[in-house]
DNA sequence: GTCTATATCAGGATAGAC
DNA sequence: GTCTATCCTGATATAGAC
């Protein structure tokens, strides 16, 4: 902290005053944050590890140098905490519903980047597909042991689906007729197709 | 017809009889039927023409005589008539209800390769992203002006999104909680939802 | 009409200087 | 720790023989 740095590379020019350590943190920062939104943008294939780098204003091969290759890249870009099942500790089926729906309201806003970068490609990367079933299937079981009544798995995995479905619609392909609509409005009427599917009911 | 062909190419030893038009059209259905399975399964980007050349049992240089470009196959590989929106000639919400089980019915099981070719590359591929929105809004203004109610847009791109999302997850991604449950299950569980999203509803 | 051969290029990955 | 230079693979696309 107090020693002098001599300005070895040139990339320290813009931090001075930052011991390798930090600086080496900064970097790997900067190119995961860079990864996270052209993956999000567009996905796995068409974002090369050049653009990541000039995104991230460092070295093509300083990005190799850190992530060993471009799926290790990825893999750390789309890693974040599993996100808690909706309906974590909801009590009853009305809180489930404003479980979901608050999941959604993240996801039609405030949705993180990595997992934006983990739907993007979950179509057309394997080890996307892999981690969107896994957290899907997580959500969904938790989901479950919520839901009342019969056949419970099938009414989680498809509210499940319909979160996937408005998400995909409104924050991948961007369709018009839903964002021409502010998202409190979509979540009053959703609501009560998320009622409906937690109601037991005589199929 | 009553010629005797000389075999001049190679080729033409799997089909003798037939006219050098007729041939042309068998390998451009064949290419086009390779290309749409592995489009549908791998998507765009990790779509080779190599690999539909040799699914198809014809020369990879004779993908690019019939559509030009890999571009080229996709754009040909994805075009179909236009999917009518589910609701074209519905009566009562009732129909609609129908109407969309029906078409997801459709995507649970006997969706056309095409169709799923254009899914699965929505999210990565511009070109496809962009039928993609076309075809579902077109669905959407169906859709709507069959929606009585307020929001009428808003109901039925949300109801889009559902089947949407259905279609991804059980389709695309292929989750277990939804391959486990039989289709007419599923749309038992589905159509009270959609009738509460087609119910006037004070938001 | 179909195939062989090849031009051409982009992009991931590596080696090594500093 | 960061950058330069480069290798190498895989894939699209083309030219031309048959």
């Amino acid at each position: 902290m107090t020693e002098q740095p001599a300005p070895r590379a040139e990339g320290a020019a813009e931090a001075p005053g930052l011991s390798r350590a930090q600086r080496r943190l900064r970097s790997e920062r900067r190119i995961l944050e860079a990864a996270r939104e052209l993956f999000a943008r567009q996905g796995f294939e068409r974002t090369t590890i050049r653009a990541v780098a000039a995104a991230a204003g460092v070295d093509p091969a300083l990005v190799m140098q850190h992530f060993g290759s471009k799926q290790g890249l990825f893999t750390q870009a789309v890693r974040v905490a599993v996100p808690e099942s909706p309906a974590a500790q909801a009590r009853d089926q009305e809180q489930v519903v404003d479980a979901l729906l608050g999941s959604l309201g993240l996801k039609l806003d405030g949705l993180p980047a990595s997992s934006l970068a983990m739907m993007r490609s979950m179509l057309t990367h394997p080890e996307a597909a892999a981690h969107a079933r896994e957290v899907l299937e997580a959500q969904i079981s938790g989901l479950a042991e919520a839901t009342a009544g019969p056949e419970a798995r099938a009414r989680a995995a498809l509210l499940m689906s319909i979160t996937v479905g408005v998400a995909v619609c409104h924050q991948l392909l961007a369709l018009d007729s839903l964002r021409g609509t502010p998202q409190d409005r979509l979540a009053a009427l959703l609501r009560p197709a998320l009622r409906a599917l937690l109601d037991e009911d005589p199929g």
